[in-house]
DNA sequence: TTGAAAGCTATTAAACTTGTAGCAAAATGG
DNA sequence: CCATTTTGCTACAAGTTTAATAGCTTTCAA
């Protein structure tokens, strides 16, 4: 792997190691607009401090917008959620396995 | 989806919304075990108490381990590391995309 | 035995997040 | 038109997390 790749992911990862940011891009992936306080609602426990402080990053970095209806993902947050949607799976067993122990 | 799967994806989430939390996980994705400082210039960064909380979290999670020659992934590890695989060339691609702006 | 490498802890300061309250602007309804 | 609700957001104090720097302890080979 080039360095140049390296870099990629340290920058996006950089981003997603927030609290509640893969959390906030989340409750987004279903495509439809939420506002500001459904948004809240959807994430749980984010206070609108945080809320509004993930909003503005993720809007720089091109990840949500803010259309009439709401906040929406753009067409690259849907992208990249797509290629996280199989950490679904993951999660799931994951939980159970530990639920075990 | 279940609310079963939502309190999954939330828990992992939580796990990985850790600063450098994704990147340690990731600087070992080849599989070779590397020893703390080793994995300390690799992740780049971070401190010894950060990288060490981050171990200790992820140790308990059973997504890494501790073997004789350092630190490695657990099998669990491999297979979240597999399915964010596809993240690395939407990264290189919005860091293209946003270096033009 | 001495010296280097490895894993980790201590301490203090800076940065981030929380909890609670509430404001200003835009829509809604009478 | 005027009161009410909704929405996006901010203030502020307190708590939690992370950073920076230093250094301790054990292991292992020379």
């Amino acid at each position: 792997m080039s360095s140049k790749e390296n870099a990629a992911i340290n920058q996006l990862f950089e981003r997603l190691e927030c609290r509640y940011a893969l959390r906030v891009l989340w409750a987004l992936r279903d495509g439809h607009p939420q506002t500001f306080r459904l948004l809240q609602d959807s994430v749980g426990g984010i206070t609108p401090n945080t809320l509004n402080t993930r909003i503005k990053e993720m809007r720089e970095a091109g990840l949500i917008d803010h259309g009439s209806d709401g906040y929406i993902v753009t067409a690259p947050g849907l992208d990249l959620l797509k290629r996280l949607s199989d950490v679904q799976a993951f999660a799931t067993r994951w939980v159970a396995g530990r639920a075990k122990k």
